[in-house]
DNA sequence: CGATACGATGTAAGCGGTTGCAGAGTGATT
DNA sequence: AATCACTCTGCAACCGCTTACATCGTATCG
C-alpha cells in the first residue's frame, strides 16, 4: 500500500540510481549528501526525496577511496571482559569521536598469536593504529614502526623500538603498594602474576621483587589476568605461606578472594589481598579491595593525542610515565590482627 | 644502516609503486598478493620482496570497492562494561571470523540517542549489522528494516517490525526466580529496574509484576543497570521494606549487595537478592549471587546464523526464544531464618 | 614442422564515490 | 544590447584494487 518497499532483496542504490532518479548529475547527489551549501534547495530537496526513498547510503568504501581515508582508527587490546582495558578504550573513543574518527576496537582474548595478524590486517582499513598494552614480540613490533601507518604503544615501554608511546608508571606504583604492605608487618608476600607477555606484569613484578629492601620475601605464582585465573592459583600460592597476596590485577585479586573464601581464609584477618586497576568492582566487592588506580582516562586522552599528532605528522612528543597511586580499602591489614587501619 | 627506513613520512605504498618496483603489472602483484596459484615463483618472489620492502598493504577501502565488500560485519550495543554483553559478541565474533567476516563493534554506553545515528553510520561500511539489546524506537527500527542492508535484531522482539530476531525468554525465566522466591516464603520484592527503553527490562518487570499470582506484591524502582545505579537506589527500595530484592541484571545487584553492606542489612539473612545474566562476577562475589543464567554462547551462535543467512537471503528461519535457567546460589533464602538451603 | 592447447602475464574496464574545471543561466552594470 | 560577475550543475578524471579478456610463448601432438 506504501510507496517504499522492503528492498532487502534489491542491490544497495549507488549515487548514480540516486542521480538518475532524481535527474540530477552524481555530482549533485554527491554534494547534496555531504551538505555542500551550492546546491539550491529545490534540488536538494528532489535528492533527499530520491535518497529517502531509496535508502541510499553511500558507500563507505567509495567514500573512502575518494577521500583517501575512512577516518578510522584502530584499537587491539588482549581482553575486554577486563574492564580496565574498557575504561581507557572509552576515553580514547570519546577523544576520537570529537575529532570527527571513528574507532574500530579488536580484542585478541587470549590468543596472544592472533594480535600481530590482527595488527597488520587492521592497517589495510584504518590511518592509525593503538595498541594498547600490547604483547606483540619487539620484532614484530619493529616491522609495525616502520609501515607507512602511524601506530602508538601505549601501557608498554621498548627502548629499541622507534614507535611513539604512552605508559603508566607501574614500578612505583607497585612499590608503594609493597610499601603499603611492609608497614603493616608483611615479610613474605606473593605475588600472583599475570602473562609474562605483558609489560606491565612484567614491571609489576619488578617492583614486587625488589621489595626485598623493604625486607620483603616475594615468591611468584604464575596466573593469567582472570577472575578464574586467580581462583585456580590460590592454592599454590597459599604454600608458600605468605601473610599477603599481591595480584597482578583486580580481576585476579576477586578470583583469589573467591577461592579464599571457599577456603575459610578470612581476608584481611588471616591473608591480606591486594589488586592493581582499581576497576569499578574493587570498591564493590567484599572485602572492598586495595588496589592501584591507574590513571585511565588521562592514558585514553594522552594516547588519542599521541595518535592525533602522528597522523598529522606533527612532532609527536612522548609523553613522560603517568603515575598512579595506591588505595588503601579493606583488604589488606596488619598481619594477625584482622582489621585494617583506615 | 639497513636498506629499509622509516618511512612514516611517505606516502602510503599503492600496488602500482609496488608493480613498477617488481617490473610486473599491477594484475600480477594483485595476484601475488591474494595468493593465486598462476604466478610464477620466481614472479611471486619478486613481488613480495618488493611489498616487503616498501612495506605495502592493500588498501581496504580500494579492496572493498572492487570486491564489493570488505566481509565486515557490525554490531551495536548498549554498554560493553557489562559482561553480559561482551561474552554473546565474542560468541558472535568467533562465529563471525571463522566465516571469513571481520567484526566491528561499537558501544554507545549510555548515550541512548547516539545508537541509531551509529547504526546508519555503520550501514555503510559494513555487509549487516547486529543489534543487541537495541533501544531505537519502533519507528527507527522500521526504518533500518527497508535498508538494503541486513540488520537482525537480538534480544528484542517487536511485533511490527521486519527484521529476523533472536532473543531468550526473559518472561519465563523472571518467572521461574520469582518462583524461586516464592517458595522461600517472600510476599515483598522489589524490581530494581534497568533502562524502560530495554525490552529486557520491560519483559523482567513484565514477569515479576505478574508475580502476584504467586502471592507475591512487587514494587519497582528505577536505576539503569549499572553497578553505581544499584549502589545509588538501594536505600530507596528499601522504603518498601521487601524481603527480597530482584534486580535488572547481575551489575545492578553487585552495587545493591555492596550498599546493603554499607548499610549493615546481610543478605541473605535480611534481606535476599537476585540478580539476572550470570555473569562471571556473580558465582565470585559474596554472597554468591542467585541469577538467571543466560544462553550466552547461544545467542550469539544464532545471531550469527540469522545475519549470515539474511546475507546470502536465505529464508532466514526466525528462531523460538531460547531459554534461560535459574541458578540458585547464596543471596536468596529463606524469610528471616538467614541461610538459604541449597 | 605447423596447428593446438595451455599456462603465465599484461591491458583495461569497472567498483562508487569526490571534486577541479568548464559551461549555462541569471541579473546587474555600462 | 553587450559585457561582466556570479551562482548553480554537469562532465570527467581519479582514488587503489580486482578480474575478464587478450596476448604471447612454449610444450604437445598429429
Amino acid at each position: 500500500m506504501s510507496e517504499v518497499r522492503t528492498t532487502s532483496g534489491t542491490r544497495r542504490p549507488t549515487i548514480s540510481m540516486v542521480a538518475k532518479a532524481a535527474g540530477v548529475s552524481t555530482a549533485t547527489v554527491s554534494r547534496v549528501m555531504s551538505g555542500n551549501p551550492a546546491v539550491s534547495p529545490e534540488l536538494a530537496a528532489r535528492v533527499h526525496a530520491a535518497a529517502e526513498e531509496m535508502a541510499y547510503r553511500p558507500s563507505g568504501a567509495a567514500r573512502g577511496l575518494a577521500l583517501g581515508s575512512l577516518r578510522n582508527v584502530g584499537v587491539i587490546l588482549p581482553d575486554l571482559v577486563n574492564a580496565y582495558f574498557f575504561d581507557v578504550v572509552k576515553q580514547m573513543h570519546h577523544a576520537a569521536r570529537a575529532d570527527g574518527y571513528r574507532m574500530l576496537v579488536a580484542d585478541y582474548s587470549g590468543a596472544a598469536d592472533d594480535e600481530y595478524a590482527t595488527a597488520v590486517d587492521l592497517l589495510g582499513q584504518v590511518d592509525g593504529l593503538i595498541l594498547l598494552s600490547s604483547r606483540i614480540p619487539v620484532s614484530g613490533l619493529k616491522d609495525l614502526a616502520m609501515q607507512s601507518t602511524p601506530v602508538v604503544l601505549v601501557n608498554r615501554v621498548e627502548l629499541g623500538v622507534d614507535l611513539p608511546m604512552v605508559a603508566v608508571d607501574n614500578f612505583t606504583a607497585m612499590m608503594e603498594l609493597c610499601g603499603h604492605l611492609a608497614q603493616l608487618g608483611h615479610r613474605r608476600v606473593v605475588y600472583v602474576a599475570g602473562s609474562d607477555l605483558s609489560w606491565q606484569n612484567r614491571e609489576r613484578w619488578r617492583a614486587v621483587e625488589m621489595s626485598k629492601v623493604l625486607g620483603i620475601e616475594a615468591f611468584k605464582v604464575d596466573s593469567d589476568g582472570t577472575i578464574d585465573g586467580g581462583f585456580n592459583v590460590t592454592e599454590s600460592a597459599l604454600v608458600h605461606e605468605p601473610t599477603a597476596l599481591i595480584c597482578f590485577n583486580d580481576l585476579t585479586a576477586v578470583g583469589v578472594i573467591s577461592k579464599l573464601r571457599d577456603l575459610g581464609v578470612q581476608v584481611p584477618a588471616d591473608v591480606s589481598v591486594a589488586g592493581f586497576d582499581d576497576v569499578e568492582i574493587a570498591r564493590h566487592i567484599a572485602p572492598r579491595l586495595t588496589t592501584v588506580q591507574s590513571p585511565k582516562a588521562q592514558l585514553g586522552d594522552q594516547a588519542w593525542r599521541l595518535l592525533q599528532e602522528t597522523l598529522r605528522n606533527e612532532p609527536g612528543t612522548s609523553l613522560p610515565a603517568l603515575n598512579a597511586k595506591v588505595v588503601i580499602r579493606d583488604s589488606t591489614g596488619t598481619i594477625s590482627t584482622g582489621m585494617a587501619r583506615d
